[in-house]
DNA sequence: AATGAATGAGCTTTCATTCAT
DNA sequence: GATGAATGAAAGCTCATTCAT
């Protein structure tokens, strides 16, 4: 019954959310699932129907928050009407930044855990055909696709990693005046992925 | 007394190394002071006169091991020996790669934590002049201090973030194969820094 | 559901006695949650459903033994028969005295916490109007309340307190030979409340 | 040597006092051993040169304590210039009611322990022939030293225990209101004892 | 006499998990 | 499906006490 789904998909939700609160402001090891269970107005039981216990859930709650990260700068960004890779780039690299910037409690839960293999996943849900985006984006040519991997790799652990201490801590500098440095680092890194013979 | 003294130490220093080995095996969640002090050697109070509590001590090793990390590249690595600025650097990120990939318990111990904090604390009981060790590294003119700090800290970020994944999972490709690409990408953001205008 | 009801309210009695007999024979410091949880017949946690900790367990014990043998004297001792207030008061302290006389546990674990608090609790429970009942025995005139509580409360304090001693170490002298000196305080305590000129 | 016996009674006197503060501000049960010793300023083995243990060194301070309180009392007040017996009483309660309003602290630690014991061996530390105290007091003729001590022991008791939650926390009212309803009853319970046939 | 590092028994407390309702 | 009372293993932590120095 679409009620009985409904209010199925609704305890799920309230599970997840509730425990992305209790995560982010006292770690999962302080979090208790009786904490989860009470304040997401379930019983204790109702948790197990859900989830096998602790770890299960925060592991899809990182995937859940990754993607939707992802499919927001993918969908808001403006990359599309950047004429150059690097533009386009640069326009999804901000959006996520922004992000971040504006929901520190997601930095922080989401951590240094800005995967590879969860962006390939958003991308995939977002469109079938994720090697597409890849060109559109960065306007490679097809037969090189492993080299576009490390490429996104590379740029994505750079971002992902530089910005947590940036945004939370503002060391060694705040998020504006490290923004202008990252902006050129990419761009480097771009130039020289770029200047590798095709083929390689 | 000389003799309570060095026990003293010898006790720290065995809780420590004993809650390396189980942290990196079991995980800080499934390790418990007792099972530390019982391995260690000694009674399960003497953990609390040296240590908070496990989080506490687990802290303080990240901070041991990390220093040890950067003390090996500093000393033992030949970036003396190189010409330029790039050599330099490069071969202190290759020494501290091939002691992780040597060692993958460390680098799943340290994890993403590679902090630039530390680094910048190792340097100086090193050195006490740190700024001149980074100025014998790359070539910097005094008076320009920050934007050396963040062209540190924005390598220490890739090679410590990149590292991680290509090591320990090979994906997207092994450190063979990366190498190349990390050791472009390097140079491409020192030589971005370099084209600044000096005085920036 | 009636049995899960039921099956609460026995734990929660079991817990009670349990710790009574052993807080009176070991006292409180020495008595263990697990040991009393043990006796009592259930887990461990269980006890942590009923009570934060052992002083709350404690505290509630003493409101309920003190309730009950003020219920006691209340319902049980012939002062209703009494002619004169003084002879209504003393039915009451001798049937206090004689409950505390035949059961030293109690007496001991009560020690000198009879309060004024209690007593007045429990005559409310008993009779919700309970400055009638005051009245009743007392056979003041309305309007000094205050007077009342302060006579009572006289009465109370100097029975409780004394009787402690004598009925369980005979010091200075046994409850037997007390007894006729503490009626002969009390009747006059009484008679000199009574001389105070009316609506003080 | 007279140096090293100060310097014992020294000691002793800090960790008795160092107790004493603590066991007031948190309790007996919470204080522990390390405590009063390292607030003490001597090291916790040296504890055991003066006390058996926690409770030992608490039922001292009792002692202690109590005797101050009722040595204060003979020798501060002006009981001696008192013409009657009643009015001698009075004047040593009314010292003890205000040392103990003025130090609650002290009130509460001593709680309902004012004993006749301590009483007794207080006096007898400062006028060995105690019952020539008595007799100075209340007037009586020797002989009858039993009645003696049960008149002393109803009124201490009476006035021990109604003066605890009176000054601390003003229940059923404040001293001030209450010591007139006091004075009465302990003169009441004095009257009914002078007028036993002598010789009882 | 005095110290304080070390001990380890034993306490309180938490909490994932089960299962009768 | 949902509940939440009950469990009891296992954790963290305290602390009186000892004893080599």
């Amino acid at each position: 019954m679409g009620r009985v789904e409904d209010n199925k998909q609704q305890k799920l939700n309230s599970l997840m959310e509730t425990a992305f609160q209790l995560f982010t402001s006292q770690g999962l090891t302080k979090t208790s699932i009786a904490e989860i269970a009470e304040l997401a107005g379930v019983a204790k039981g109702t948790f197990y129907l859900y989830f096998k216990d602790k770890y299960d859930l925060h592991e899809k709650l990182v995937i859940r928050k990754s993607e939707q990260l992802f499919l927001h700068a993918l969908e808001e960004s403006d990359y599309r009407s950047q004429p150059d890779p690097a533009g386009k780039v640069l326009a999804l690299v901000d959006d996520i930044l922004f992000q971040l910037r504006d929901n520190k409690v997601l930095l922080q839960f989401i951590n240094k855990n800005l995967s590879w293999g969860v962006f390939r996943r958003a991308i995939n849900k977002w469109q079938p055909d994720y090697s597409a985006v890849f060109e559109e984006i960065l306007g490679s040519k097809p037969g090189d696709d492993k080299l576009l991997e490390i490429e996104v790799y590379t740029i994505l652990e750079l971002v992902g990693s530089s910005c947590y201490s940036v945004i939370l801590s503002g060391d060694p500098v705040g998020l504006d005046e490290y923004l202008p440095h990252l902006h050129r680092s990419v761009r480097a890194i771009l130039d020289s992925f770029q200047a590798l013979p095709a083929g390689d």
